[in-house]
DNA sequence: TTTAATGCAAACCCTTTGCATGAAC
DNA sequence: GTTCATGCAAAGGGTTTGCATTAAA
């Protein structure tokens, strides 16, 4: 079965400084963060307790999107659905909503776009169970 | 002023397959199609030829999300705001827009999710200008 | 002829991993 | 005592960059 886990000193700290914040910090501001009270944490630590703290849904890791940029011939602004699996992207097209940006406020931002991303299994993946 | 750009055999190539596919290629695999008919192009030459053909918009960069991860401390879902110029992320609250799932068929995947992505200038970004 | 673009290789940044050691449970 | 997690350092994957050379315009 799946391994038990344990609530280190390290993984703690890590969950409480990412409590605090609205940030959205990236690993390495993190490591930032948490070496002011663990001065000793190595990175990896970092990386390998975010990931635990993710799956196990006390914290969001932010974009879904894949780790490799993807390019798209037809210029026109259309929607896209990405494979959570592989990171496979299709088209969506059709999509019966827009999103009103006349006077939207977001605190500390000037809006300029909003778009729609849909996340998914594909076929490949869908029947490699 | 803006230095001209030259409609190089290389930057032909690459923008004519991309043209050809609705697959959303990574660079490499750019690189991969077009080497059929230039084969001693280098994978240089692919990411500097698809950043000018996005800026001059003939193309799509997919994920305007960073190269970084990002995390977020509060795990409910919450739509967010990122900044285009320095990749700072926020929050974005009262979003009243919900996506329909229900009978959502999309061509060749199955949908298991959607939100709305927000793109925008920072405050920060916005008086560096 | 001028200068943007190329090929090549090295450098870069972020993230992951192997391994011996340490600490939850 | 068992085994999950750590620190460290090296490796990995994707992308960018410096430089001499080539080729658009």
């Amino acid at each position: 079965m799946a391994p038990q886990t344990r609530m280190t000193k390290q993984r703690k700290v890590i969950l409480e400084e990412l409590r605090k914040v609205t940030s959205h910090p990236t690993a390495d501001e993190v490591y930032d963060m948490v070496r002011q009270r663990l001065p000793r944490i190595s990175l990896g630590t970092i990386y390998r307790n975010l990931d635990v703290l993710a799956e196990s849904g006390e914290i969001l890791k932010l974009e879904s999107a894949g780790n490799q940029k993807r390019f798209d011939g037809n210029p026109m602004p259309h929607a896209h659905i990405r494979c959570t699996r592989c990171g496979r992207v299709g088209d969506v097209m059709n999509v019966g909503i827009e999103v009103p940006l006349d006077g939207m406020d977001v605190y500390g931002f000037t809006v300029t776009s909003a778009r729609i991303e849909f996340d998914g299994i594909c076929d490949a993946c869908q029947s490699t169970n």
